[in-house]
DNA sequence: TTTT
DNA sequence: TTTT
């Protein structure tokens, strides 16, 4: 009924733009975010983006650099190729800010309004 | 840096308490959460408590109740029998609401202002 | 760069409907909103829907009713009839949804994706 | 029942720190928002802290610096030398993240996990 | 002006 | 393996 998740954290690699057949834009990236306490934990969390938030992030986030994610926890499962069910976990952003620039750019607008995509499973690019 | 999450949805099933050998209670269940569209989709995500908010949600919560749940997402990760990698994702929640009450009770305070505990593995109910 | 607001709480009374010059539906009512403490205490804060979700907060929330409102903090100010400039605090949510149900219904879809309203002042209904 | 409130915004001035009779520190700041969209509207938002939070906001925070804040709002009202009502809404944040250092810092772990301070009217500071 |  |  409710799901919402915000994140602050670092990507750990450089965002993965791909397209559907298509042609719709998605960009994945792991963001590293410590723990909120003394013990420097840390989590790495999958993000996926859709459209031209996609394309915002890949072209102005980076390996390293800090942003903020609004969004909402999915859950997709499939089976793997022994035949188990595997669950990924993702959060699936709607908004995302970039808290440091490159050389140039300031924080564009980037926040996908739009309704969810109706992947068949030859769709996704991933 | 950030890490917030927040739920409203549905047990999937009795909330499962277990404690630890230093006598920590914990409770585990998954929250059904439809997708914020016509689609009919639903995330089952699972939800993880400690201490007096793991007691108040087995003594309150049970299949089918509405609740909400503030926290963050926790990934974490072990290395299975078949010495693969798997990586486990939950919502560990300080601060869960019952928002349909069974017989008798109203909502009780329940908030887990705990640090966290540093456990080994053998300690781990699970 | 980031406001994001969510509430669970009652209705302090049955919602207020308007309608702009221009036709678009806006609600408005005050949410309780009890601390997350045993010292009893509410807040009392106003929440502010348009269109759809205006429509529908008007014909499934009474007062007394439990719901969750999703949104981010707004604050207008004015000169008031002293020449006083006074600040308006309210909640604009861009999503509610009904904890509670009358007789009949169950939560319906209600989000509003829409973009601001760039209102002249004459056109607001209050 | 549930209010939860985060904020990415930059600091309108430096934070003024004060302290309660009894000791207790206080920090208060606004923070402007700009809006989702491309109206370049912006929010000024107060935001209060407490105890070592406050401490910490005041140590590292100044005007125009960027942060994210994470607390809950809090209506207050109280009448003034006309007799008059007057409300007053502010966050009082319980995690504050400094998202750009000054010259040495990095983000110190700033959360207010303490209980609410039980203030008689003479303690406030303002 | 406030709700259960 | 999933809830209304």
């Amino acid at each position: 009924m409710l799901n919402r998740v915000i994140l602050i954290g670092r990507l750990t690699r450089d965002p993965e733009l791909r397209y559907t057949p298509n042609g719709i834009a998605t960009a994945s990236f792991n963001l590293a975010v410590d723990r909120p306490f003394g013990d420097k934990e840390t989590d790495f969390i999958p993000v996926v983006t859709w459209r031209q938030t996609a394309e915002a992030c890949a072209n102005y986030l980076r390996k390293g650099r800090l942003c903020a994610v609004e969004g909402r926890i999915q859950v997709r499962n499939y089976e793997n190729n022994e035949g188990k069910r595997v669950y990924v976990t993702e959060v699936i952003a709607d908004n995302v800010r970039f808290l440091e620039r490159g050389e140039q750019q300031e924080s564009a607008q980037i926040r996908d309004e739009g309704k969810p995509i109706d992947l068949s499973d030859d769709d996704l690019p991933f």
